[in-house]
Parts: structure tokens; C-alpha cells; sequence
DNA sequence: ACCCAGGAAATTC
DNA sequence: GAATTTCATGGG
């Protein structure tokens, strides 16, 4: 029950960087640097003594789970040197966060948390989900909450979902919740049909544009071929990379986003 | 009071 | 069709 599970020689993770970028939104800082946090309906806290990540409340049956969602299979290492001479910002980009990874999220709750995303911030966006999990989803033991079911959704009005002062958005929380559990969007299709037919299917959800739909890709389907463009990615499009479009960042596209879009948010006087 | 926030829909030109 | 406005809410 409170068993730890452990990953030896884990490099290019840094938890601040990858639980608090803005890709996820349930995770929680503790005062010691570890995180607190629910996944798939686990809560768990994770913390890294040197290169050792450790999973506490967690045992060997999710040894896989967890391998996935830190995407620990991959070497980021090998592709930041790769995609660092695409570009020498981005090669900065990179050296300023070399410990972000893309999470393997919960396809629904990635839709969900961004359609929730839209035209608003982090600080209130981790509110809304936070409220949206203690209202509807599954209780865990030790009081946390899982993220709710599109099926447990789909049976909720806009009114019931006030609450949550999700504002505009809750009517899109409601029409993603019908049509993903009504099968008409179906989400594991999108994780690997071809990138344009993937972002059209998300986009039959009214409330889900291109951004979304590709943040969605990007970070509940592991589609890192994806590169969301928001405000913060414009802005470093038109002033860092104005003669590159996102085909110029290649097959680990959706990395090299999660590193510019850091970077720019932590340099907003490169924009001023 | 005003502006903005990991946008997208609705309206107007 | 492309450009502009509107959509809730909260913080600076």
C-alpha cells in the first residue's frame, strides 16, 4: 500500500520542469521539490534522489504505467543533440530545460484540460480541473480524486457543471463528454491515424480548434510529431524563428514546442 | 477601470 | 472568406 517503486539511472528529467510547464495541470509542488499528483486514478508522490525517480504508493504492478507517463523510454538526450542543430535558438531553447519530457496523459483529460486551457491561465486552469475532479471524479483512499469519466460527464448539464466557473467553457466540456462517450469521437483512433484525419476527428467537438486538438495529440496520445501553436508559440515563431513554420522542427517537433514555449515564458523581455 | 490569459465560435465586413 | 468581436472568470 505504500510501497515505492523505483527507476534507476533516469536522466533528462527534471520534475519542475515536466509537472509544472503547463502540459499537465494536476500536478502539486511540495516543499521538499517532489510532486504530489493523480495519473490514470493513482495519486502518488514523485521525487528524484539524484538519478533515482521514485514512485511512492505505487508497486511494481505500475511499473509499466509510470514508465509510459515519464515517457522513460526514450532518449531525450540523443534528441535534444539531434534537434539542437535545427536552430541555435533552439539549441538555447533546449540547454535552458534540458529536463522537460511530454507526458503520456489520459487522452480524455488531456482534451478536457485543454479545451479548459483556452483563452485563460495556468493558475486558473489547475483550479477549474482541480474543482471539475472533486466534483465528479472517483474518490481515491487517501482523498485525492481521479480524473472524471466521459461517460460520467456526458450525463452532466452546462448547469451542472457551474461549479467549476468554467465559464464559456462548460458547454465544451459537456459536447467533448457526449460525443467521446457516444463513440463519435473516438480517441484511439487518434492515436494513430494519420495527423490531419487524428486532429479532424478532436475537431468535431465543438470548443476544439486546431491548438487543442494538437495539444491533445501532443500530450495525451504521445503524438510528438504535434506542434501547438498559442500565443506564447506565435510570438516565438514571428520574433525567434520567423522563416521556420512547424515542419522545419522535424518528427520530434512537439519537444522541441514544449521547449521554446518554456523558454519564451520564462524570457518575456525577448518579446517586449 | 483596464488588460491579459497555452482559443474558438459567432458575427461582421 | 478574412478580419473583428464575443464568450466567463480571475489576477495583476
Amino acid at each position: 500500500m505504500t510501497d515505492a517503486l523505483i527507476f534507476n539511472n533516469v536522466t533528462d528529467l527534471d520534475l519542475a520542469q515536466t509537472l509544472d510547464c503547463g502540459q499537465s495541470f494536476r500536478w502539486v509542488e511540495n516543499s521538499d521539490g517532489s510532486f504530489s499528483g493523480v495519473a490514470f486514478g493513482k495519486s502518488v508522490k514523485v521525487l528524484l534522489s539524484g538519478t533515482d525517480l521514485i514512485i511512492e504508493n505505487s508497486s511494481e504492478d505500475d511499473r509499466r504505467l509510470w514508465q509510459d507517463y515519464f515517457d522513460l523510454d526514450l532518449d531525450y538526450g540523443k534528441i535534444r543533440g539531434d534537434i539542437s542543430k535545427i536552430h541555435p535558438v533552439l539549441s538555447e531553447a533546449a540547454k535552458y530545460a534540458p529536463g522537460i519530457r511530454i507526458l503520456r496523459q489520459e487522452p480524455y483529460e488531456a482534451l478536457c484540460t485543454f479545451i479548459i486551457s483556452q483563452n485563460n491561465n495556468i493558475k486558473r486552469i489547475k483550479g477549474i480541473v482541480q474543482r471539475l475532479c472533486e466534483s465528479f471524479g472517483e474518490p481515491l483512499p487517501d482523498g485525492q480524486y481521479a480524473f472524471p469519466t466521459a461517460e460520467k460527464m456526458a450525463r452532466l448539464s452546462v448547469d451542472d457543471l457551474a461549479p467549476l466557473r468554467a465559464g464559456f467553457r462548460a458547454r465544451y466540456l459537456c459536447d467533448a463528454a457526449k460525443r467521446v462517450a457516444d463513440g463519435e469521437v473516438n480517441l484511439e483512433y487518434c492515436r494513430t491515424a494519420g495527423y490531419d484525419y487524428a486532429r479532424a476527428e478532436l475537431m468535431k467537438i465543438t470548443g476544439v480548434g486546431v491548438k487543442v486538438a494538437d495539444c491533445t495529440l501532443l500530450f495525451g496520445m504521445h503524438r510528438i510529431e504535434a506542434f501547438p501553436i498559442d500565443v506564447w508559440m506565435k510570438r516565438a515563431m514571428e520574433k525567434l524563428f520567423p522563416d521556420m513554420t512547424a515542419d522545419s522542427f522535424g518528427e520530434y517537433a512537439g519537444i522541441a514546442q514544449q521547449y521554446i514555449f518554456h523558454y519564451s515564458r520564462m524570457h518575456p523581455e525577448l518579446f517586449e
